[in-house]
DNA sequence: CGCAGATAGTTCGGACCCGAACGATCTCAA
DNA sequence: TTGAGATCGTTCGGGTCCGAACTATCTGCG
């Protein structure tokens, strides 16, 4: 099967190729691991679960967000979906055309667009939230109970550090 | 600061908000933390390596793969880079026409293409990786290490579950 | 030998993705 | 009170991003 690596073989063409200079290979293991895990992840939820809604992922996570708060103000979902506010700008107005959100601008600060989720809207998370979550489930299903909120709070930290 | 949400508070609303659901919240908790982590540490790296070289995340993977194995095929490295052989398709011929790759169309298997980095396809990654690893050594700086292993470990088993 | 099926990479259409530039709105000090 | 500066969401241009359809090539069974 010429042209597929296994995932140990990545890693030590990697330690080979780049031996002698001067590198954090902990570190390269730790993030290369953590795009790797990421990926897969959302490519699996992808396919499984959003696919069949004609949902992207981020359609989703924008989706999940407003969900989650009520509803809420672009910058914030911007923030919490880790996405640029231009992006979420057309996420949104590909959501509003769907008919699961709506924008209302702000009548306090006529600057800010608060997001609501429309009773369609709501109706798709209520369906499929739980899909989401047997998802997730699957995909840290070889952690045991021990380690995920290990891992968790690993992850926590990464993403302060990045901040 | 109206609007910003910690990480804390965040987990607390979700706790609250789908409370009474059957959800397995600790896997939740580790797949969203994952996506934070990859999303901040993503972030991170194009804007302090790679955005001055003009390089976008998909790009830079693009070259590191073929970089580590001096060639690549092209379907491998879709494999590697985590994109679909029509992304790549795209990066390439983007990453060609500004010189840095090359692609040799198979001579056994007139299907094949490989993929090779250009002299100055080398010279910039000889420049950046170490640049680009300094980042990596920073968005982990708080993990220990005893347990840098533990999360690379972690995440290799999430990817696998995955797939 | 010949062609049905498998496989590789490209193209296409539509959606996301970002930084920069922009117009609208708010704030607050002079 | 009035503008200079901050902040908000949108728009724009160029680069991903994907599944599906397509072309080219290879493989192997008959």
């Amino acid at each position: 099967m010429p042209g597929q690596h296994t995932l140990d073989e990545t890693e030590s063409q990697v330690a080979t190729r780049l031996a002698g200079m001067d590198l954090d290979f902990e570190a390269m293991a730790v993030t290369a691991n953590l795009f790797r895990a990421a990926n897969a992840a959302r490519n699996h939820m992808e396919r499984t679960v959003l696919a069949k809604s004609n949902l992207t992922w981020t359609a989703f996570v924008v989706l999940w967000v407003a969900w989650i708060w009520e509803s809420a103000e672009t910058r914030e979902i911007a923030s919490e979906a880790g996405v640029s506010k231009a992006t979420l700008s057309g996420v949104l107005t590909t959501l509003e055309g769907r008919g699961f959100v709506e924008r209302k601008r702000g009548e306090k600060d006529g600057r800010l667009v608060t997001v609501e989720l429309t009773a369609s809207g709501k109706r798709l998370m209520k369906k499929l939230f739980p899909e989401f979550n047997k998802a997730e489930r699957h995909v840290v299903r070889d952690i045991s109970s021990a380690e995920q909120p290990v891992a968790a709070d690993i992850l926590r930290r990464i993403t302060q550090a990045a901040n």
